[in-house]
DNA sequence: GAGCACAAATTGTCTGACAATTAAAAAATG
DNA sequence: CATTTTTTAATTGTCAGACAATTTGTGCTC
């Protein structure tokens, strides 16, 4: 049976709409197969080309993967936590640099966040979750650590205090925050002193959470947020008012 | 000057990688015209089709948008944070579906976050906020009101509450939270009892919030957030365990 | 200047072909 | 018969060329 589309649209839009639905509503299961491109083609009354297409943008959200060769094709795919939360992060970073989110905004939604957290990483922490931090946290105590290296153990160490609440859903939502705002905080130049400062923070929020200290761990982290937000005052990081937008003025690709 | 591609991966993938790099890394600016199709395709020493592939695939992600016409072509999209919410409630839906997240866990995560923003919601209310959720509170109260449109005005107030934290980026993964677990929600049948108990709950945060009563505000969100988890658990929502996974076994879309 | 026909550029779609890959069927081999 | 090899068929990936649809600019007429 052939499927109607509208004309005022373009195909692989509608075509990509239709089989989106089919998926979301779970009508195809997790691993179905979809049929052919030509049998596609077919049904829609269109060229295998603009079925391609329209597959393309599914392949895009991770909504389908293909395989060739006989018995090959498109399937469903079970979306992954790893590929949802690079999907968010993307979006995030996006969101953050091209609409002039400003630093202050930023921050404060992720320690915002974060700190929600932590009655629940109390609770749950294991002592795995316990031993990534303190791993984390020796690795920062080495004064002769990069910049960059400083905040990417930075990250692991707040994506090792999400993760102790024990919740995907909360884990993913912050391990892409804390991800997308990674590149905003590397452009702080981290000095000896600061550097102490939030050592001595995640220490300290580090003991909390070993101890169970919900009413601690919280007050520390609304003294870190504050602090990370003034530091970044002091850099260009406000760019809401300092740098001009950068839109307008076509310009070509190289 | 040719862009090299490895013959290892589709080349459609590695263009649109190579695309979608130089634009969130800002080298494209927003509003930016890629080259034309046919420019693309000797720049990558690739067939049209395949370049149009590569450029269906980064429109599914919202990175760029296409004109037709002379001085038409791609250009780089402003991602919007409607279009980053649809994004996210999408991929955020799936996760819940495909993934088996149970209830709770969905609920502790919505919950938890939403209790996050009442601090700032508190401090930062306007009157067009306590007007709006005012509005969704009248409606709410009214006894002939079908489930999913008392469903759909009980996402307004929360939708509401969240944005009075005047934090876009907050607003923005709330939001999507709540809006993908309306299809969970929908799924409670709402009794006389039920609807008067969350209609209390939802006033008592009202007053809270105008009265900037935090403490308040989060003792009730506490409030909600079991009583919403206990109604949960008496439908089948505990999937986890319920209902057989529906994977495996292939099927044809009809 | 206003309106109109026409050309040019660009994306959207179609057609048909071939290459690459993979699984299953068929054939050869012991 | 069991195992290995070869062939075949199905399917996606890529290519080339064509035409349609849409939009912008240009020049002409009035």
């Amino acid at each position: 049976m052939k499927t109607k589309l509208v004309s005022e649209k373009d195909y692989s839009i509608q075509i990509a709409h239709a089989i989106k639905e089919s998926i979301v509503s779970g009508h195809l299961p997790v691993d179905g197969r979809l049929p052919s491109e030509s049998d596609l083609a077919a049904k829609f009354d269109v060229s295998r080309s603009t079925v391609r297409e329209a597959l393309k943008r599914l392949a895009a959200q991770n909504l389908i993967r293909t395989q060739r060769g006989a018995s090959g094709g498109a399937f469903v795919n079970r979306i992954s936590f790893a590929q949802a939360q690079e999907q968010l992060a993307t979006t995030a970073t996006l969101l953050l640099t091209m609409n002039e989110i400003d630093f202050e905004t930023a921050c404060e939604s992720r320690f915002t966040l974060e700190h929600a957290c932590l009655a629940l990483a109390c609770a749950r922490r294991t002592d795995a979750d316990l031993a990534t931090m303190k791993l984390e946290l020796e690795k920062q105590s080495d004064p002769l650590l990069s910049d960059e290296s400083f905040c990417a153990s930075d990250v692991g160490f707040h994506r090792a205090l999400v993760d102790a609440a024990h919740n995907p859903i909360l884990s993913w939502q912050l391990a892409a925050s804390v991800e997308a705002m990674q590149p905003l905080m590397n452009m702080i130049t981290y000095t000896g002193r600061s550097r102490a400062r939030i050592l001595d923070l995640h220490g300290t929020l580090y003991a909390a959470i070993r101890t169970e200290d919900a009413e601690k761990a919280k007050t520390t982290m609304d003294d870190l947020a504050s602090y990370i937000l003034d530091l970044g005052r002091k850099f260009v990081l406000g760019r809401a008012t300092a740098s001009p937008r950068n839109s307008g003025g076509r310009s070509q690709m190289t």
